[in-house]
DNA sequence: GACGGAATTGAAAGCGCTTTGGGTGCACGC
DNA sequence: GCGTGCACCCAAAGCGCTTTCAATTCCGTC
């Protein structure tokens, strides 16, 4: 059923039935009704190509991921991030449409994005410090949303983001307090953006008590368990092994916390753990009790509000390139402790 | 730039340029590499929604992951197995349109998926056992291809599926023969088909060796962190704790490993663990030799061929609805040995 | 040099919707 | 009786593309 059967069926012009259903004011009260009864009846729903391409509104969001060929790895971030962009899609009746480019920078594809006319808008996920696509995007001018920011880039343009230096400043410096003077980071790809700031925060609170770093207590990579395990391991078997760490995401706090086990040596009483925990709904930070002591910043709740700005951006480009930082918690759980006596 | 336009440019009708760009045979070769030339300058790329209304087909596949109101959880494996899709669907220059619908609206979602005329076909996630969609969109007429099975539904639509069955069989023999006589099997929601699958393997293998189910060792839910955790920690405090544990995801087993650590109760040694593997990106099980016995699936291949599947069904509609089902490697790992002597 | 068919190209219709720019009644005031 | 303003409705244009049908050109042939 489409819209001219629909107005045949009523009698009425195409004219006339468009605008009852879009709430047009000119059209008679009686007249609405009789259109939405039988559009109901017949489970009409309007043609959102024909639709888009008489408006120019697409009503669907982009969301483009990086998947790099070196690292093939899906972020398991990305689909809480996602549910909670999605659900404001569902209330202002947007479409999500999903993009995984194989290489970061290929600019085709965000050309391609606008060409193609299908997407009102993009969230551009995984910012390396130096991301191209943000001057690429500003350039095209599609209106976009980097989840995450880029460190090297000029900051007018619209993201949002967790405060990721601070987070893990503060996860230090409580580390710090606990007695802890060797402290070891396992980090993500720190060309990430996000993984270069954490790595800022930690050496900051280091440098402002005074602290040295070892470079062989830093270690970057994937964050995968196998990180954390392998990076643990090789660390604790150096001459002055960390007493606390500090992990980039909770699978690489759970392979670090093996390498312990290994070691017989006990989580938050040997050797202190903070980790940044992204608050998954399947990997939950322990029940009542957090296990981990963590820097916890609710994806979910970002992906949602991250597509409300891009949406509102849309409704009004007047806006300006709105911006958001979050902050995250600093959540105690078992996994810390003083620092045992040397 | 536009179609018109590019045209225009070139002196040629909007026909002839259409037909160049898209491979037709009647232009002359000269003319053709001519407009190809200019569209590349140009940086042409067709409308796809003008095209996608002036062909009927929407050169977008529908993506359609239920999230349950009550377990407000993203399967994680959705992030891998949709990168597999995606490859599939950028080799054939086809996009990907995620809807995530809350269970309760099913029915109308589904239909307006093909009102709004926005995919060619969609592929379903998380199938139940009576899954009621699979009839409605058989009277809806969308191709589609279920990721897993509904045991409760006439078996005639395309599916693509691991044989959970038989893996979880030959998983539970497996420890049969390392002779092990009480097994605990942690499982997602057994509403789910795989799931349901996965019990019934366990429950034939027993049977057939003349094993008792006890069903205090039999445990079902959201396959986290918690429920391993939570489901091995009360087995073990049970009279006659099982030597043996079955699991049902790769973060369920970590919490059933953690359970372990804490009685001081070694992995492998004092009791064994199989685990089903979807081979995550991020969660690798180990380096060299697998941390768990596993029965393993690549759920990204297995995401890049129900795409496949899919995409020729949209091909050839003649071809009926295709079936695949994959058998789980089952791979040896370090979690795995004799049951300990009574 | 005219002719038939193959090779190229174009004009125009149409995909299903929104929206512009008129109508057509009708009530009202003069 | 006539203009005015309002409330309601419609015909038709147009969004950017594909595709049908027809027109034109080109060539080898007789």
């Amino acid at each position: 059923m489409n819209l001219r059967e629909l107005a045949k069926h009523l009698n009425l012009s195409q004219t006339t039935v468009s605008r009852a259903l879009n709430g047009y004011p000119e059209v008679k009260e009686a007249t609405r009704l009789r259109v939405e009864a039988a559009a109901r009846q017949f489970n009409y729903t309007p043609n959102m190509r024909a639709r888009g391409l008489a408006t120019g509104r697409a009503m669907c969001i982009g969301h483009v991921m990086p998947i790099s060929k070196k690292h093939e790895m899906v972020n398991p971030v990305f689909g809480d991030f996602i549910t909670g962009a999605s659900e404001a899609y569902v209330e202002a009746g947007y479409d999500l449409l999903l993009t995984l480019v194989p290489d970061a920078e290929e600019a085709h594809h965000y050309r391609n994005m606008k060409a193609k006319g299908n997407v009102d808008g993009i969230i551009v996920h995984g910012p390396l410090m130096a991301d191209r696509r943000i001057a690429l995007l500003q350039e095209i001018g599609l209106p976009f949303v980097v989840h995450g920011r880029a460190s090297d880039m000029p900051a007018d343009y619209a993201w949002l983001d967790m405060n990721n230096r601070r987070a893990f400043d503060r996860a230090t410096e409580l580390l710090i307090e606990l007695g802890h003077r060797r402290i070891g980071l396992v980090n993500g790809l720190e060309h990430m953006d996000f993984a270069h700031r954490r790595r800022e925060g930690f050496l900051a609170a280091l440098m402002r008590h005074g602290l040295e770093v070892n470079p062989a207590h830093l270690r970057a990579g994937e964050m995968t368990e196998a990180l954390g395990y392998g990076a643990a391991s090789d660390m604790l078997k150096q001459p002055d092994p960390p007493t606390a760490f500090l992990s980039s995401s909770m699978v690489t706090a759970m392979g670090i916390w093996r390498a312990l086990g290994d070691r017989g040596l006990r989580l938050g009483r040997d050797v202190s753990l903070i980790t940044h925990d992204d608050d998954l709904g399947y990997l939950k930070n322990g029940h009542d009790v957090p296990t981990f002591t963590a820097t916890r910043a609710p994806v979910r709740d970002m992906g949602r509000r991250a597509a409300e700005m891009l949406l509102e951006m849309i409704r009004d480009p007047s806006c300006g390139p709105l911006q958001t930082l979050m902050e995250a918690e600093l959540i105690l759980g078992r996994s810390t402790g003083p620092a045992p006596r040397e």
